[in-house]
DNA sequence: GGCGGCTGATGACAAATGTCATCGGAACCG
DNA sequence: CGGTTCCGATGACATTTGTCATCAGCCGCC
């Protein structure tokens, strides 16, 4: 029997992935959370296996929550489900140390299967997601310009972000204008977007 | 018998849900779909009872698909689910003419329970979300302010967002600006948050 | 017929944003 | 040691964005 954590904040595809892995007889779902700190916890009780992770979970997201369980339960494996995949985030996630990565574009069926692999030893990581991540261009964005995308995705105008970050407006804008050079982007909120879209942020 | 066609661009959820109401006994998913214009074309070729159309799928979105379908199968009644559920999206859908509005916070099971009351002909609404539409304010911009809104959302600039609604420039300022005072944001990219927040686009 | 709201526009102005050149310090690498 | 890159900053400047007053046509409503 391989016993799984399942956590994804989404009720209707949980409890569906739930019911569904059940049927297949040599998996057994041994709880489920919706968030990433419970699935932190979850996955310290009851030692599975094999945590499988929705990637989009707020406020922790998959990679934090992977990145905290593998420190505190190395024997167990994680897989990350992604609803859009992301270029960036593959490698960001194998950094983190993950076993699986699917896309929510899998079927259940196939997922057991994914599970079964990644239980028995191997890795299984989606081909067309591998071959995004190797074509996709390393992120040519320094950390502040990262920093200052992030905080310009919530809205923020360049003085709250400066506020925020400790830094002078102009360097703050600064940082902007580099970033929009690299992604070639007209605005720093495109920038932010394209960052985003590459997974880098 | 109940006939149904669903349609989610998420695979992993649609087969999920389509696997489990197919274990239902009474319930036939005769079609599916990944977005909403090949629900349309399936729902006109099938005419099921019920069509369940997620509310999120680019690029034809459930409630445009909704009244389309209605337009050309008005017999066929309208179920829609939403993941994220935005107070203003039910009262646009009830407009549109849909006769069951779910979150995905639902399970499946209840999911099944729903759609044979709605094939019997009745209508359910998820009581939160009612509650929420109930106390939701009433859209309190122009039709004009919610196009340029719309448009800041895609990181559009002021110029850009003139030339594809054919004003001037200057036109569209007023617009945003009316919008932010309305909405009480300190740039078009918050108010467009807040108008998408709510619902209104 | 007048009032109010939506649409569309203009002009003037203030504030925010983006561009560019330039500087200094720290860290790293060959 | 020198070169390079990142970080942080400044100042000057152009452009974009947001504010405000004002105007005009159109429509619906009392």
């Amino acid at each position: 029997m391989i016993r799984i954590v399942v956590a994804d904040d989404e009720e209707m595809i949980r409890t569906a992935i739930v019911s569904l892995l059940a049927m297949e007889g040599d998996l057994e779902v041994v709880a489920q959370a919706d968030n990433g700190s419970d699935a932190v916890s979850l996955v310290r009780r009851h030692v599975p296996e094999i945590v499988l992770l929705d990637l989009e979970m707020p406020p922790t997201d998959g990679i934090e929550a992977a990145t905290q369980i593998l420190r505190s339960a190395p024997d167990t494996r994680a897989v990350l489900m992604t609803r859009h995949a992301r270029p960036g985030v593959l490698r960001r996630a194998m950094a983190a140390g993950i076993t699986g990565f699917v896309p929510k574009s899998t079927s259940v069926s196939r997922l057991a299967e994914v599970l079964r692999d990644v239980a028995a030893g191997r890795r299984y990581v989606d081909p067309e997601l591998a071959a995004q991540a190797l074509n996709a261009d390393a992120c040519p964005l320094t950390d502040r310009e990262l920093d200052a995308l992030r905080l310009t995705r919530t809205h923020a105008s360049v003085q709250q972000i400066a506020e925020t970050l400790h830094l002078a407006e102009g360097t703050v804008r600064n940082y902007l204008s580099s970033a929009m050079a690299k992604t070639q982007s007209e605005s720093r909120h495109a920038a932010a977007e394209v960052a985003w879209q590459q997974g880098w942020i």
